[in-house]
DNA sequence: GTTAAAGTCTACTACTCTAGTAGAGTAATC
DNA sequence: GATTACTCTACTAGAGTAGTAGACTTTAAC
């Protein structure tokens, strides 16, 4: 299960993609248009413009604007900045590695074999949507 | 991320799989042999026993054993016993479907199909592999 | 240069979930 | 009847989620 800050922040910024003019668009309107708190909202934005993918503008006119072309943002890095790890056990991420303090190896650890498994074919989808692919479906 | 209630009840049952005799094997050797909290893992058996996967006997000699062979046992089952829906989702689970209140229609929602794709994939791994599976990797 | 608009930042909160722990109760065996 | 081992209830610390409140800063327009 992904948290709500994931979901409203994918959303977001496919409703920022299918802008047709480049100027920002205000908070306002995205929280409007996917129904989010406008508060809530606001910290996700936050943390998009910090990760690199939003670009903001403050007083009359601003708004958040994309940095990058939205085929050249993929799914898996925006779900890493909002969710974390996309595996579903520490000891199996990339980006989040931790070692089990319950295994001595994972070599003989069933359950990283089979998470091993899932991560591949999520990270799979991940990795080869773009935020344009994603608006397109 | 699955919780470590998941994580623990499949490495149980993993090793309740790998048992050459038929006998009931204790809480307690489970525990040590898997370095899981005793009193945790009672918790997580009884779930187990309480969804049908395990049978148990009291008194001396008692302990938990698997109700059918491991080749009858899907992890997608002992998967939504522990962990619950395998979408990422509740708008996207099969099993646990719940709608979303900040989406009017779901064949317009980017993430519904986006998170759609990914819960295909790993039903489909964990539809695929049985307990038998489980512990031969 | 004042006002209004819009993002920034800090702090706080209610609620739920996780990963347990403690301890009494019950059933089976010897 | 004592011991063993599962059963069940209750409780807890800590973390995370999904916000809310409010003051602050920057920018543009009048």
């Amino acid at each position: 299960m992904i948290s709500k800050k994931t979901k409203y922040g994918l959303k977001a910024l496919g409703y920022l993609a299918k802008q047709k003019s480049d100027g920002p668009v205000q908070i306002s309107s995205i929280a409007k248009s996917e129904n989010i708190s406008q508060k809530f909202l606001e910290s996700i934005l936050l943390t998009l413009r910090k990760a690199g993918f939003l670009g903001s503008k403050k007083g009359k006119g601003g708004g958040y604007y994309l940095l990058k072309n939205p085929d050249e943002i993929k799914i898996a890095s925006i779900y890493r900045t909002l969710e974390g790890p996309i595996a579903m056990v520490p000891c199996v991420s990339l980006n989040f590695y931790e070692k089990c303090n319950d295994c001595d190896s994972e070599k003989e650890c069933h359950v990283n074999h089979l998470m091993i498994q899932i991560r591949d074919n999520t990270l799979a989808i991940l990795e080869k949507n773009t935020l344009a692919d994603f608006i397109k479906k």
